[in-house]
DNA sequence: CTTGAAGCTACACCCGCTGTAGGTCCCATA
DNA sequence: TATGGGACCTACAGCGGGTGTAGCTTCAAG
């Protein structure tokens, strides 16, 4: 039985992320030592490692959350858990894309600024006037 | 003289967004009609603008701020606009940097899997043992 | 003058944590 | 067995960058 500093070190996690998460029911609710502190058995140590490793892969919590859940039933269908997967690689794909446009505006208007003076800077200029960009970028940062 | 809709719709903003920059500070307080609405003169559209417009390209609210506090000396050398461009730039490439390595993983656990029953689902595998992954990608999305 | 759209304030909520305050527990050492 | 200091507990606030709601008041067209 570990301890939740034990879990979370072993984990990466921080404490407090730890109790969050048994706070939003993505882990289960700790058993108790005699004085009220939680105690961890392996299971929710793989469980935690798993949560942790979806994570640093971009999954959000709701679709951890779904995945874990079809992660016990091992008779099912894959099919789910790969649609999943694939929903977070075509956000990833966008993202991507809308992150190659910024970089080649900010390339662009870093190059092209050749002035002394704020007055002239071509930076400044872009920025007050999307007709001087050649990408469109859609809305702020998701 | 504008009125808070108007200006929003003239910028893609949201009503709401506009009070909030002017809560944060980020707008300056605007002149009231007698009747204690907003009403806005061309300047704080051009400057709602310039905010939209950097936010677009990733800006952080920080960021502009800075930008805005310099755009207002037209005087000064223009290196400290250079400068935040050139780190937004560069935030802007490690995130695109993780992000290629996120879409290496997802790529390649979603063509790995062949299973039917989620029992043998190569992604679950993949999740559960960071072993399986080629690329490091640290933290989770920042 | 009426009416309905648009505006007002104040507040709660989203995600995914992180930090703090003020108290309690655990266990190695003396 | 007593003690000390780390680790733990709960509860709550706050980050960034907004969005949504409730319950009012104001504006402008007809
Ligand atoms: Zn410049
Ligand atoms: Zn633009
Ligand atoms: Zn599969
Ligand atoms: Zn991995």
């Amino acid at each position: 039985m570990l301890s939740i500093g034990v879990l979370a070190k072993r984990t990466g996690t921080k404490v407090q992320t730890v109790r969050y998460y048994e706070q939003i029911g993505l882990m289960p609710e700790a058993e108790r030592s005699a004085g009220g502190q939680r105690r961890y058995a392996t299971a929710q140590l793989d469980r935690l490692a798993f949560i942790r490793h979806a994570r640093q892969l971009g999954f959000s919590l709701e679709a951890i959350r779904e995945l874990l859940d079809l992660s016990d039933s091992p008779e099912r269908s894959c099919a789910e858990v790969d649609a999943v997967a694939r929903r977070q690689l075509s956000e990833v794909e966008a993202r991507l894309a809308r992150l190659e446009a910024l970089r080649g505006e900010l390339q662009r208007m870093i190059g092209e600024c050749h002035a002394d003076r704020v007055a002239d800077c071509r930076i400044l200029e872009v920025l007050r006037d999307h007709e001087e960009c050649l990408s469109d970028h859609g809305a702020p940062q998701p």
